[in-house]
DNA sequence: CCGTATGATTTGTCTAGTTGTATAGTATAT
DNA sequence: ATATACTATACAACTAGACAAATCATACGG
């Protein structure tokens, strides 16, 4: 009977490190150098032992960066008015959120005719990403209606909650009218973004919010790291 | 009456020429196909004369690297007071160590229980490999307060004398409060650090340390190699 | 201040050599 | 006949070294 093979027995020790806290979910692990070093083996029966574990789901390697320890799926729960703050600190994480792009241009003719717009009317556009304990959890891009809100952009300048900013410009709240959801594969673009391999699997949310008299107000889109989220859909509440 | 097999002339060579100091000992003897090939004989008959010299403990072979020339054993002396080099200098051997970690990291319930640390306050990991004459002895493992000793790490850069480090970070003098021991059998990974097979018995020796005020400084276990050393407990002075 | 270039670091992959283990077959002494 | 010693072959596990590819940090020039 063989006896337990090295890979398997260092993999165990790291299995048992990563449950235990030494490194939390997000953190980089040693370099493959460093583990190598520590346990006395060879590079590549180190790898091996990594191997088992990114096969297990339990860390995920970067070439040229590092190998990390896999963050457990967060539940994101979907509904009528949950925002993205409560979600991420409801799972006992930070949230935080990093714009990338703020916009006004005119409206494209599937926009306009979702936020029941002129087609061309001056819309403006907030892109970025939300981030758990910082970690991408998702991508998002925003289209509002420019003569709604002159002020947006300006609100968002300093600060990137896009609630509070709807607020200063008076909104005092709104509420998801519809959700679409579709699985993509993310793109080169998309994968940089969420700090994700290209062609991990995505999910795409498009949202349309609406104000409390019903009219359209937000026209957003959030591609979501599929590894790290579970999309939670609720029952709507009246 | 049987002739003397194959196998055991060629052990009983080895043998000879080992003790004449052929090979000396740490060297690593020719590989089996050499081997097999001076003596004209198939491999296995070759490893069943290899067997015979690792079953009587002149040699150790490590998969992937070689078969090598293994040494006696030494006395060690634990008491109050007693450090590592010491010990091996006074047994006429060149002391060295290894380190093989250095990280901070959560504590773990137990070692926040000994060390009297909030559970999760962080604490510095030391591992690495005590060795007499390049031949590893024991494997160790120290826990410290982190917020007790900041620069602890830093000081362990560059050096590899723990009861240096801990004088760098201002501590005068410790002295060993209790020591815990238990007799255990060789996981792969602790057979690798320490150079012997694996489910060769281990002596686990669980000690915790304080400064002079009697508060807890290090929470620290060594794995001595059962075949290698002999501990010697000797009777606490005051 | 920002983009670029560059060098160091880190993971990914490949080739080759060494010991460990398993299976099957052959010769020889009892 | 039947163990026992040895041969033959194949594959698995681990080591060793080299190089490629991606990333990160830093310095430099505009």
């Amino acid at each position: 009977m063989p006896r337990e093979a090295l890979w398997s027995a260092i993999a165990a020790t790291l299995r048992a490190e990563i449950a235990e806290g030494a490194y939390a979910p997000g953190a980089r692990l040693p370099t493959e150098a460093e583990l190598s070093a520590r346990f006395g083996v060879n590079r590549h029966t180190l790898r091996r032992a990594l191997s088992d574990l990114a096969n297990a789901g339990l860390v995920v390697s970067r070439r040229g960066s590092g190998v990390f320890v896999a963050t457990r799926p967060t539940d994101y729960q979907l509904g009528r008015r949950v925002r993205f703050h409560q979600n991420v600190t409801a799972s006992g994480r930070t949230p935080s959120r990093r714009i990338s792009r703020l916009e006004t241009r005119p409206a494209r003719p599937e926009e306009a005719e979702v936020l029941d717009l002129q087609e061309g009317a001056a819309v403006h556009v907030i892109e970025g990403v939300s981030l758990a304990d910082g970690l991408p959890l998702a991508a998002f891009q925003s289209v509002f209606p420019a003569d709604r809100f002159p002020g947006l952009l300006a609100a968002m300048e300093g600060q990137s909650s896009v609630t509070a900013a709807l607020t200063a410009c008076g909104l005092t709240d709104y509420t998801r009218k519809e959700t679409r959801l579709k699985a993509k594969l993310a793109d080169p673009v998309l994968a940089l973004a969420l700090q994700v391999q290209p062609g991990t699997p995505v999910l795409r949310s498009v949202a349309v919010n609406v104000d409390a008299a019903g009219s359209a107000i937000e026209y957003g889109t959030t591609w979501f790291a599929g590894d790290r989220v579970t999309l939670m859909v609720s029952p709507d509440q009246p």
